[in-house]
DNA sequence: TGATTACGATACGGAACTGTTCCGTATCGA
DNA sequence: TCGATACGGAACAGTTCCGTATCGTAATCA
């Protein structure tokens, strides 16, 4: 069924990441509202007809690249909670930069809040982020170094939420005193003896 | 000067805030990309010509629409660094109901990204709202109830992300026994005995 | 070699939106 | 009553952009 022969000239696949790969560049710049075709395909150096033989619309091809901009993160499996937490909040595996996708993201949140298209996308998008993150909260409950009369969802909160507010709202630095000042505030926080 | 006589037939002032609550309630159903000023027109009940007397373009009116959207809550004064807080986080003045405001401030924080003006003008937005909470957490610290040693920064930002956090990013809610734990937490891991 | 497909480039139709400018009407001060 | 201004509604031109079509060229297979 799928094994039709390929006749002709093949496709050139490198073309697929270059246009992605333009597509979120320029989506950092001038955000989603701004983006064109035109661009994508200038920056990319592709015709148009070659975006369209990928994608059937601008919205297919923004749900792609969005979807491939961030690789999902592994959890890591240092031994303490401490540990577990600064290995995970380290750094992010992307094609743009950090710099980059403070600009993108947002353009994705508000792009979500108005398409529902865009919004299931993300909420699988979002998912993907937070599975690591608690599995190691698990573990930590089962070592016994968070309270487990404590809402988990909540303590993922407390953590993840500090840099993503900084990332998107205030873009104030996320350097390693302020991680090292979160981690210990909310682990100091959630410790057993700590009564709701 | 500004002391001219006004001669003819008068401003109809409720016009103003019928537009600019229109353009907000607009921007949360279709986005800043989907807003039309024809649609602003349509939905305020007035004609396009009576928005363009008040200002001079559609990012003018958004800027001012923003602007007005949220009042400037007070910092309260409980004697207590818990009680103060309960306060300060509990609600939102504004025109627009919470789902509302929950898709309007991302579509906000887009915009600056992309545009420099919108920046300038959602910079000042987020320092008055940031105020109150730095005047409730230094009151906290006079009466030792903050270790002094700890950035107030990042102490603000552990209060405040988790909520913004779950308002623009996960949409998960926002009730009683979240924020209490959220605060029951950070003031658990701030107090003075906690070493960073 | 010839058929077939992809390529970059460019032009095009159709749709949408902005900002302006007309109407005819309503409401004020003099 | 009269002049001045604001009003809602409608139409307008200019621009932008999407998605498609077409061009000549390049790459692959039969």
């Amino acid at each position: 069924m799928s094994s039709q022969i390929r006749r002709g000239r093949p496709r050139n696949e490198a073309c697929t990441g270059e246009i992605l790969e333009a597509a979120l560049h320029l989506v950092a710049e001038v955000g989603i509202a701004g983006l064109t075709m035109d661009a994508v395909a200038s920056r990319a150096g592709v015709g148009k007809a070659t975006i369209y033989r990928r994608w059937t619309s601008k919205e297919a091809l923004m749900l792609d690249a969005w979807m491939s901009c961030v690789r999902k993160p592994v959890a890591p499996d240092t031994g303490t909670l401490q540990g577990d937490l600064e290995a995970l909040l380290g750094g992010i595996d992307s094609p743009l930069s950090d710099r980059e996708l403070q600009r993108v993201f947002p353009q994705m949140i508000a792009a979500a809040k108005v398409n529902p298209e865009v919004a299931d996308a993300y909420r699988a998008f979002v998912e993907q982020r937070r599975a690591p993150l608690r599995a190691v909260l698990l573990r930590g409950v089962e070592r016994g170094e968070i309270d487990p009369a404590l809402d988990l969802e909540v303590v993922q909160d407390l953590v993840v939420a500090p840099l993503m507010y900084r990332w998107i709202v205030t873009d104030a630095p996320i350097d390693e005193p302020m991680i090292r000042q979160v981690i210990a505030t909310v682990t100091a926080g959630i410790a057993v003896r700590s009564a709701v």
